[in-house]
DNA sequence: TTGACAAATGAAAGCGGTTACTATACATTG
DNA sequence: CAATGTATAGTAACCGCTTTCATTTGTCAA
């Protein structure tokens, strides 16, 4: 592995002008000798070392994208490890990145688990944090100054730049849509809802759209899981028993709606005649399920978009004040609701 | 940021033993001074530096997963932006790393891309590939010495390490098994085969089915194109012009048999009774479809974990001689087959 | 002619660790 | 009691690059 000290000798100059061509600080190197140094690079096949570059600039063109851990432990599960929705992410995540010059660092972390190490170890430019909760942003964390984007984050008064799609909104149009199909026994399914976040704010518009239309919930009919496939399926055949006093489920998301509506179908439920069912988050796989799953759907492809856009602003110190923003949704009617 | 010198002064003791406490070398160091020294570095939120642990010991705890990028470049795409299978094995990879103590970084590659840059840069102590061709292994980085793993990659001669399926087994499988199912006029989607790869060798075994069976190849009924649903769904639309002189399609993976099923219920061909499909992988997605998916199913999660099993007996030196897995299939008999 | 300034290049220090030795104190051995 | 070993701690160099500042050369106005 060729150094600049090497590229140096080769182009007989001294290894700081390698540097300055290598960052293309061309107004202090003249034509001629750039030529030469890039000459040698090529011949060399010299390759910067990123450690030593880091280790004295303090940047590293490393982007850490944290995605919370779902149930991967059991590696005999022979259903989904991962969340589609968290595929699309990191796809969308790096290829921005990568876009703008970065690399990226993709772990997944467990609930329990603090942000703080990842962050000093390497000097990373920014962190991506996907549904990060209260007691994760440790101290240690708060205080480095590494830019932060929070996707799908409902942390408390941070004062990080945040982007989150309206999920309220989404609850209700989605619980909306069921009433206006002459729905009123309506089940929510839903992840955990013990700390803000992304299924509490559904939830949210989930009461909401009850409430303005004047109908009562029905505690009986709310469920608090996982935000998986399996618990979906769980859920399914608790309400298969409890058919003809159930119109509609809202399920908080795609996956859950996927596992739930298979579950239904197993016990002989018919989906829309005898149940509907809705989802959130407008994912493939309500495309291929039969019915065809009407869903909220969010543009994760954006949402990765913007997230990098956002962080790559704040490391460049373009922007200065906290920035939220919020995406919007849109409901796509497809067959699973009567 | 704390730096081990600080710590050294808060503990009283040399930079040295502060590396030595770090590292664990116990047995260089009291336990007192030990117990001191990690006091400090608890006090002073101390976090070693990876960069210049890096740059002076020459390796970086950081592997490189590469991934052939699919279409990506459409943002507006509705569809599926990454296949089902890259997120199981991400997943597999990054949780089996992280159990050994590595970071994962992540990059989707285009076809042309070379390899090189990404080992160079980082001190990568590794590199999984997942489907490299030949001529991306340039020979910037044949010459490096970093471990290296293939996964799914048939490059000629190579002296990598590398996992693979069997997928000539596989598609031998499928193929026997539609043929036991009394068809005998039958199709393939694949993808590229212009290369040696995946889709060649189960190609292969669909060919040696058919010729042990003495069928003889129906070269219209052959597909070749890019892996992904939209493919599928596109030979579907041909493929329903032709029902009655085709009986059943094996698809090189289930993306493709997805799109492709869907594309013909979309015109009103029944599946497994106007055709049959089966498929290739075992995604989740193939038990949502309706029918649900008959598919060759290959073992994702064990094959990310084997793929780090590999790797990581190789940086640290347990393994010297070239190791090449293949492993196993089995078929899933599910619904699309009559 | 000379001083001033810009353009082009180089020298030296140091980022935060580890590697490879060296040094010291104390215990052990014949 | 000298010789040797062992546990513990420290010193110095250096990894490959960038930062900061100095130097050289050429150009041009006064």
């Amino acid at each position: 592995m060729a150094t600049i000290v090497e590229i140096a000798k080769k182009a007989n100059v001294s290894p700081m002008t390698v540097s300055n061509v290598i960052n293309k600080k061309y107004s202090r190197v003249s034509k001629e000798t750039s030529e030469r140094v890039q000459r040698a690079i090529e011949e060399l096949n010299y390759v910067p070392n990123m450690s030593a570059r880091s280790l004295v600039s303090k940047n590293s063109k490393i982007v850490v994208l944290a995605i919370p851990q779902t149930i991967v432990d059991d590696p005999n599960k022979d259903m989904a490890l991962i969340n589609p929705f968290y595929g699309e992410l990191i796809n969308s995540v790096e290829f921005n990145l990568r876009q703008n010059g970065y690399y990226m660092m993709l772990r997944f972390i467990s609930d329990t688990e603090l942000f703080s190490s990842m962050v000093a170890n390497w000097n990373a430019d920014g962190v991506i944090v996907l549904g990060a909760m209260d007691h994760q942003l440790d101290l240690n964390f708060k205080n480095t100054k590494t830019p932060l984007v929070l996707i799908d984050s409902y942390v408390s008064n941070s004062n990080y730049d945040s982007i989150k799609t309206d999920d309220e909104l989404g609850g209700f149009m989605a619980t909306e849509y069921l009433i206006q199909h002459k729905h009123n026994r309506i089940s929510m399914v839903a992840s955990s809802m013990s700390d803000e976040g992304v299924a509490k704010a559904r939830f949210e518009g989930f009461e909401r759209a009850l409430s303005t239309h004047g109908i009562k919930i029905d505690p009986t009919l709310v469920f608090e899981g996982y935000p998986t496939y399996d618990y979906g399926f769980e859920v399914g055949k608790l309400l298969s028993k409890r058919i003809g006093n159930v119109d509609a489920v809202f399920a908080y998301s795609d996956l859950v709606a996927i596992g739930l509506m298979q579950s239904l179908k197993e016990e002989g439920v018919r989906i829309p005649q005898d149940v509907s069912v809705i989802g959130f988050d407008g994912l493939f796989i309500g495309k291929i399920s039969e019915p065809q799953l009407t869903t909220i759907k969010q543009d994760i492809y954006a949402k990765g978009s913007k997230a990098v856009e956002l962080l790559v602003d704040r490391i460049s110190g373009k922007t200065t004040q906290r920035l939220q923003v919020v995406m919007p949704v849109s409901l796509i009617e497809r067959a699973s609701v009567k």
